[in-house]
DNA sequence: ATGAAAGCGCTAACAA
DNA sequence: TTGTTAGCGCTTTCAT
């Protein structure tokens, strides 16, 4: 499966077209023309098809689809009426060659994880009535964002929002000397991209202080594996700063249970999806004795993957309590009623598209966000069932 | 919210370099050259830099980063140093003006939504070892589909599959003609692009049989709302041939329900959100009499919004019964338990892929490709309680 | 207000 | 095997 013919290099797009005697396209018409319906793939217009119909110069036609200034209301009509004609479409590949493509680029390290999602929904609406498209460069792997990046800045975006916590700063800050870079979820210090971030050490501490107070004390981790795709990447590597916000969470997790000499225990989430954290939480729940009262998981796929193990089980929040991070939206769903951080996914997606337009406007500064938690407590904690 | 200053326009891109005696940009070096760290971009480096640098002609190196015939591996190596020290990088844009971009296309009408998400999941991985990149253009209004497309195409990608059940097919066989193009989810018949979809048709059938036999009567359909974006937007409208994805399992709906002398009971979703859903299944559950004892919903994210629905006012299966369709991830999730249609949403995305990488490599008849279903029977479809 | 011309970075004939 | 050259479609001075 997935396994592809190698006959993969797309095919010669020169069109048979060499009569360059003024021969106009006539693209968008609806009468065929007098190229047969064949399978020949047809040229469409260019700028200069649309100035040769409309009797103009191509830097007027530009200056029209520019909105720029000096077109008199006669011509402006004029070429109007040709471009629809012609179903003319300006190439964005010949624009970004010269100045700016109008597209923003989007990288996020898991596609159908709902935190992402959610985000970029608040960051597809913030653009709606803006000149921008925003495109979106999934990846298989987390450890691959760099390589994301790359591509979307390879690929001439004006600006470049990305979820990346494993890439290198100073990969980051060389990437930033070239495109504006806005990064999400990353609390490092640069002076050459903004970042916005929740407040995950806030977050954090609430949901520390929310188990612990309903009475637990057998507190569980369930962190995301960093160790996948090992491979000797260059640019990526486990964040040295602890800086990351799982990194955090980890460490806010550890300060709480040192604090009341509670044996801290890290489980790895083998993964960012929800299947990988149930069968991690798995043989957790197997002996009645070890098993943790409640489990504190890195977000909230992997919460609920956790809620799937421990249901599956039979067991209930009074047997082990979960607590996630990001309330994304399934989290309030009556049947899941997950405790959760909130941390407001979709103003994050707006609030990154802002900076990069204003990064883009000129500004120059380094800007930090940070937006604050609020924990939304549900079923999923409950007071430990006393044994 | 999301009101942003209108300095919008990027700043310009010309650096204001114009010594252009000579002078290597360095990209890249970690010395950062004699060009103060202060905060003007800098130009990255060209194939025209490289093969300074290499002392080449620039269709040596081109040769050498396409892999091309006739380099003798003197030549590539010491060309291959340089790009390396350089970080040169070529840009897509201006490859894309004499042939491909590597980039494909791939447009979903609704972030957020998991079917998507695992669809365009098997997109990406097929696309692994590939040559190309998958952008995402994302929309807000599924009515906007022509739009993302357009703007996908004008991007000059190298292919597109979208899922757009609204989009005219003359429409599309217009675009198809100057790009490849392979439709997800519907089920018309074209000369010029490929489909991928479900079987509809089959799946809408064992739904309503299995709620049949379970011995249900009062059955609603909670359909999507089309009616919402109703401006009128020339190329979009409410699929008037009946052959969109939701149309069929409306259609067989209404079959099985006039089959059985059923009064049938259509909903509208008012979105294709979760929330939206709930909204509109609340006020079906007042009235114990009228209400119906199952629902078959749409698609899994409005079968989930049901549930909410249903669980919030405190009842259960026996009470409603809720089937869906798509089977996405948290369909089987224990404490939901949805009963739902497998249309192979991942395979879905492969076949797409494979499809159009076909397309791009010469093939010229139109393939459709339909995808067979599976009903998974879970928890929330059960006996109606006797009343 | 309009147009001529240069050039963005690359690929693809074609020559050498 | 290597280099020269002509564009791809657009924007942008700079003349007119």
């Amino acid at each position: 499966m997935g396994r592809l013919r190698l006959d993969v290099n797309p095919a010669p797009a020169t069109t048979p077209a060499d009569a360059d005697a003024g021969a106009h396209p006539d693209a968008g018409e609806e009468a065929a023309g007098p190229d047969g319906e064949g399978t020949l793939r047809r040229r469409s217009a260019t700028i200069q098809d649309v100035a040769d119909e409309a009797g103009v110069s191509r830097a007027a036609v530009s200056k029209v689809i520019r909105d720029a200034y000096g077109v008199s209301p006669e011509m402006r009509q004029r070429v109007e009426a040709v471009i629809a004609r012609l179903d003319y479409r300006p190439r964005v590949a010949a624009r970004a060659m010269r100045g700016s493509s109008f597209t923003l680029g989007l990288e996020i390290p898991q596609i159908g994880n709902d935190f992402h999602s959610v985000m970029a929904a608040g960051a597809t609406d913030f653009l709606a009535e803006t000149p921008y498209q925003l495109v979106i460069a999934p990846i298989r792997d987390p450890q691959e964002g760099d390589k994301a990046i790359q591509s979307l800045a390879d690929r001439q975006v004006d600006g470049i929002v990305a979820v990346a916590p494993l890439v290198s700063s100073d990969w980051l800050d060389r990437l930033a000397e070239r495109i504006p870079v806005v990064m999400v979820g990353r609390h490092d210090i640069s002076t050459r991209y903004d970042t916005v971030a929740g407040d995950d050490e806030a977050g954090a501490e609430e949901v520390m202080e929310h188990l612990i107070e309903l009475g637990h004390r057998h507190i569980a981790f369930l962190d995301i594996d960093r160790r996948r795709g090992q491979g000797g990447r260059s640019k990526t590597f486990i964040s040295p700063t602890g800086r990351d916000p799982h990194a955090i969470r980890r460490r806010v997790y550890h300060e709480h249970m040192g604090a009341l000499g509670l044996p801290p225990r890290v489980v790895n989430g083998a993964g960012h999806m929800e299947e990988d954290a149930a069968a991690a939480v798995r043989p957790l729940l197997d002996d009645d004795e070890s098993r943790p009262t409640a489990i504190f998981a890195g977000h909230d796929t992997l919460a609920v993957g956790a809620l799937r193990a421990i249901a599956a089980a039979g067991l209930d929040a009074h047997d082990v309590s979960v607590a996630g991070f990001d309330d994304i939206p399934i989290a309030s769903h009556p049947m899941i009623s997950l405790t959760s951080v909130d941390q407001q996914g979709y103003a994050i997606g707006q609030e990154a598209i802002r900076l990069l337009l204003e990064r883009m406007g000129g500004r120059t500064e380094a800007v930090r966000l940070q937006m604050p938690t609020t924990l939304r407590v549900r079923g999923s904690t409950a007071p430990p069932r006393r044994r």
